[in-house]
DNA sequence: TACCTTAAGTTCGATCATCAGACCAAATGG
DNA sequence: CCATTTGGTCTGATGATCGAACTTAAGGTA
């Protein structure tokens, strides 16, 4: 591993998961799986990122088990059960940087899909369990900015969705 | 805030958040705010971190509203309750990284008080509560180490304790 | 009070990571 | 069969981190 990125000699577990979702632009290539996203060149529109570290990064990922790249030309990055064992800790922080940074005015909603939404806790308001990602679908808050970007990938996150599922492009 | 640090242009709470926690160190910062570290000295022992970049990180916490600084003279960093609030989500990720790194042997162990185990979702498996960071003891578990690190605060938090308590050191 | 030690940083040059942009080969579409 | 898109790699410039030396102030001791 790199150096300059690893935590080596901490006997830690947030130590041990942050050496491989803690680099920057990291946690949000994650994010964009779970919102659809599953094409170099999508991730590379939405997330103004240089295409050298978003080509190293979906390699350490695949290395590191939480994606898969599959088709043998232009590839596809999905998230394995692995990786979306992470919702939990993501969903955790999105909450908490949503109530610091805009409070009352979500930026995004989660919805349990067919019963109701989902509190801070990640817990679905209506039936009161944790539901699975692929189980919720996303939709814009009134905290969102859609004057903000205008590429194709955060147009078609405008229509609520799944997550997981692949987003409606082109 | 210095540049290639921030996510401009992200319509998103994630990366809100990632700005404020996202940078090297600072989670792990966190954490050993959540055990009891309190000093400059401390935090430097125990993360083998630089102390330019431990100066720099504490001073933006502290503008960011995570940590307080008080004391004349050799201050005492401590969590407010902004910080606190990271919790949930500081729980989720070290779950995730301990059932990822070593499945089955936890490398720290945390209880609710007077009461039962935390389980991997953070909710007290005899009471059914999530509670708060004051209500849990953290203790050693069978994944951990105790042959990585020798420095004081490596040594105080072999003894179980509870978090946010000051570590008894010296 | 004077002296010594420790704590809490700052400063420095070297190294590592990231950036924007040019370049390139393979896959796809017509 | 050719043009375009996709999925990268390469390069020089800039920003971040590193370890080590240095500085200043606080606390302890005689």
């Amino acid at each position: 591993m790199p150096l300059g990125t690893d935590y080596a000699r901490q006997d830690c577990s947030l130590a041990r998961a942050l050496e491989i979702v803690g680099e920057r632009w990291t946690m949000l290539i994650l994010r964009d799986c779970f919102l659809g996203v599953r094409r170099f060149t999508d991730f590379q529109a939405h997330l103004d990122i240089s295409r050298a570290v978003l080509s190293a990064r979906l390699e350490a990922l695949v290395a590191d088990g939480l994606l898969t790249r599959t088709g043998s030309g232009h590839p596809s990055y999905e998230l394995t059960e692995t990786g979306i064992a992470l919702w939990p800790a993501m969903f955790a922080l999105l909450q908490w940087g949503d109530r610091l940074t805009t409070p009352g005015a979500p930026r995004r909603l989660y919805r349990h899909v067919g019963c109701g939404d989902l509190g801070p806790d990640g817990r679905c308001e209506a039936c009161g369990r944790h539901p699975a990602p692929r189980d919720v679908e996303a939709r814009p808050g009134p905290g969102a900015d859609p004057t903000l970007r205008d590429d194709a990938v955060s147009v078609a996150l405008r229509q609520p969705h799944r997550l997981l599922e692949p987003l409606a492009l082109r």
